[in-house]
DNA sequence: AATACGGGGAG
DNA sequence: CTCCCAGTATT
């Protein structure tokens, strides 16, 4: 009988995806794939990757690059601090390291949104470290084949299963065992109805032999989500600003830094939707606005809340834009629009914009 | 140790 | 609807 990594390994060499990043193993292609790669699926990674690297084939010319240009390529991805420590890595690596990645995982780690698992990633695929990785796909397959009971949210389970794929490397090819443990993780060795009848390592899989794999991994439950009622406005240009809306950008850090909003923000208990929308923009924006028609309602799920955002559409009946609580406001046509890079719930005010044009537009 | 941080795929 | 995704940084 082989080993469990000599069987996990002739399998991947034979079914391996064709993946756009397993073309290129440079380390530029490898760190920017494995970014995009971050809790987010293969499937979604693909189009952004192809446009992302079309657009900035190396590290210089990504740290030559403005932020918002960044932003803009990133726009849907999602964790936009990946976009901007992606940015903040590039120049580290233009300007400290003479845009030559560092080939020690070590080293890697110390880049900004470089982890244990990216660094782990670019040292082993792209320089040929020995050095494991532990994603949700690796801990799903080594809490299922050694039949792991505890629960992988803690730290010491972590660092068991680090400690675990690190001992299973074949000498002189972590890479390739790095990558065939999470492509077996996310084809065959699935969260729920895992394909545990065509699966490469199914001898060697404890779980498999007590028919406990759909309870590997064993993860706490998780906790509710608020929700939250979140106005923003739409505010139409007068005067000089004829046929111009405007347009907020968030504060570089938090939720959905550097992106561009209609400004408004979340509701406060016992307050209307018109005058927490007053009160925001007074407070962020400096202005007194006069608020009109209700425009739209887009409901949309954050990680650890759920919001349902009111639009309405505004006028300024005093005072002027000023940079309170934003970190940049612009007048924009609907056609500019495009230029600047918003989140989803804003995406859907676009729609309803762009579906049914006001007339003062 | 717990929490913040997006959006979408898939059952 | 729920769970989870080639995780990292902060507190």
């Amino acid at each position: 009988m082989q080993t469990l990594v000599a069987d996990l390994l002739a399998w991947f060499e034979k079914h391996a995806a064709d993946l756009p990043w397993r073309r290129d193993r440079t380390p530029y292609a490898v760190w920017l794939s494995e970014i995009m790669l971050q809790q987010t699926q293969v499937a979604t990674v693909i189009g952004y990757y192809e446009r992302f690297l079309a657009r900035f084939p190396t590290v210089e010319a990504l740290a030559a690059a403005p932020l918002d240009e960044v932003l803009k390529l990133w726009e849907g991805l999602g964790y936009y601090s990946r976009a901007r420590n992606l940015h903040r890595a590039a120049r580290v690596v233009v300007e400290q390291y003479g845009g030559r990645f560092p080939g020690r995982a070590a080293e890697l780690q110390t880049l900004p949104g470089v982890g244990r698992y990216t660094a782990g990633a670019i040292a082993s695929l792209a320089f040929g470290e020995d050095v494991p990785v532990v994603d949700g796909n690796v801990i799903r397959v080594l809490a299922r084949v050694f039949d792991i009971a505890e629960d992988v949210g803690q730290e010491a389970t972590r660092k068991r299963l680090w400690t675990l794929a690190e001992s299973l490397i074949p000498p002189g090819a972590a890479g390739q065992y790095n990558e065939s443990l999470m492509e077996l993780g996310r084809v065959i060795c699935k969260p729920r109805q895992p394909e545990c009848g065509v699966c490469p390592i199914q001898v060697h899989c404890a779980a498999y032999r007590l028919g406990v794999q759909e309870g590997r991994p064993v993860k706490a439950p998780r906790k509710p989500i608020p929700h939250y009622d979140v106005v923003a406005g739409v505010i139409h240009g007068r005067d000089g600003q004829q046929g111009r809306i405007l347009i907020a950008q968030r504060p570089a850090d938090g939720l959905l830094g550097g992106l561009w909003e209609f400004p408004g923000g979340k509701r406060e208990p016992g307050e209307s939707l018109p005058e927490a929308l007053v009160r925001e923009l007074r407070e962020e924006m400096g202005v007194t606005v006069e608020v009109g028609a209700f425009l739209v309602k887009v409901r949309h799920a954050f990680t650890h809340f759920r919001i349902t955002l009111h639009a309405f559409e505004c006028w300024i009946a005093a005072g002027e834009p000023a940079r309170i609580g934003v970190a940049d406001f612009a007048w924009v046509t609907l056609d500019e629009l495009d230029r600047y890079a918003f989140g989803k719930a804003d995406q859907g005010i676009i729609a309803e914009l762009r579906e049914r044009p006001r007339r003062l537009l």
